[in-house]
DNA sequence: GCCGGGTTTCTACACCATGTCGAAATAGGC
DNA sequence: GCCTATTTCGACATGGTGTAGAAACCCGGC
């Protein structure tokens, strides 16, 4: 028996309830219209807020006035603040992903893919809104609902290990654990975030340190340790420049 | 004109009040009897809580009945609760800050150095109970409480850059940027945290990667990227272990 | 035109954690 | 014994989270 139409989390079939037709439903107190599904007016506001002021730092009667409701009404559509942060951080690794899978049908020696990965993933997080290391630290990640965004992350660890193991295998790189490795390598461009907003206190002349250089300094250190022949770098640079600009 | 004595923060002749002589002052609700100075209690326990549930986890009322208080009899002692967090985290670096004096003071080339930095830094942090990565979340981390974490994380990050700076000089390490060489080298050791106590999922047999093993990977792949020639690792691995068992 | 069902939003509230206030209970000095 | 300083407590104001149930709207049937 149950109580209403409760349309948190995902249907079944897909479709969103919500905002599919005309506009039915309890008219807002600020009289605020809405064109698209709320559920993206929410997530848009959230995500800003999460990004200037951190997840903890965010209240949800914040989210909801940036979305033109009030505060419960967010509940609605989100059993909690954890779930909005859910599904945006479900996309975190999308855009490593996807490139990884054109790095690996572009196909080149693994040390070349592995510097194209370090390199991107490197860039990605530093122009990543949001701070990975505060995501890390929330008290419901290992739950069901963060399983996508562990899914992802663990794939992108084995498809680094692998490459690593590859590396090792053709000659191209020295003999090392490739888990260790991954690892250290992936947390590695996790932790420029860390440092990366900050670096301006460091940086000589103005944009000395911007994500590109960062990204680059990262793989070149990353990568250069496993290389073999270190003289390769540069080509791997110039290559991973022009493959991915 | 203040309202009475205010026991927060540091006293300035460094006696504290509190538990000086006899113990007087209201006794405790559950009659508990309490040898040293409370401070000391209230933190171990705090300690204890950060590490197991994180900073943002813990409420007062765990601190204070663990402490045999009442939750708002900590405020005599704290401020905040970040308060008593800035008492713990001052003392982070200071382990590390230890062995850089011992470090400079025994001498060595610059590379020798260096890897004996990161090794035991990278070891310091899989063994620290607290997850500093939380710690750089905290909204109040720019305020004056945890002003001596940042001088002595800064004094840090200059004595490797001038490490790294030496050792381009002498000529040991290739041509690099010292700053963002040791951002990355201790944000590295930092990140090491992130996956360490994760690591048995990936790791083959028991106790696969212990905190030493760990330490030496993460030293071996930062400082053999900066190696001009790799072959002097293994020297600079043995001599490490030896001074810094 | 009015009624019933579904949808979206609201208001009101229970709960919990933080941090403040003033008072209560002790010890020691005069 | 009284006064003062010290330590602890209980009560509370404040603010955030999440729930309950009602209110306001659309739509289709009669």
């Amino acid at each position: 028996m149950l109580a209403r139409m409760s349309p948190h989390a995902q249907t079944p079939d897909g479709t969103r309830p919500g905002r599919a037709r005309g506009r039915i439903g309890r008219p807002r107190a600020d009289g605020s219209a809405h064109d698209g599904d709320p559920r993206d007016e929410i997530t848009a506001a959230a995500s800003r807020l999460f990004s200037e002021r951190g997840v903890a730092g965010t209240t949800m009667s914040e989210i909801a006035r940036r979305s033109g409701l009030r505060q419960s009404s967010v509940y609605y559509y989100f059993r909690d603040k954890e779930a909005i942060l859910a599904g945006i951080v479900a996309s975190a690794n999308r855009v490593v992903l996807d490139h990884l899978d054109a790095v690996n049908a572009h196909g080149g020696t693994a040390a070349e893919r592995l510097y194209r990965m370090i390199r991107f993933d490197a860039r990605q997080m530093c122009r990543f809104p949001f701070d990975i290391n505060e995501i890390y630290r929330l008290p419901a990640l290992q739950e069901d609902r963060f399983a996508q965004f562990w899914a992802e992350r663990t794939a992108l660890t084995h498809a680094v290990a692998a490459m690593v193991a590859d590396g090792v295998a053709e000659g191209n790189l020295v003999d090392t654990d490739p888990t260790l490795a991954s690892l250290v390598l992936l947390s590695n461009d996790e932790g420029t975030q860390n440092w990366f907003r900050a670096v301006g206190e460091f940086g000589q002349g103005a944009g000395a340190y911007d994500a590109d250089r960062v990204a680059v300094f990262v793989a070149d250190l990353g990568v250069g340790a496993l290389l073999r022949d270190r003289a390769a770098l540069p080509r791997l640079r110039e290559r991973a420049q022009t493959l991915d600009p």
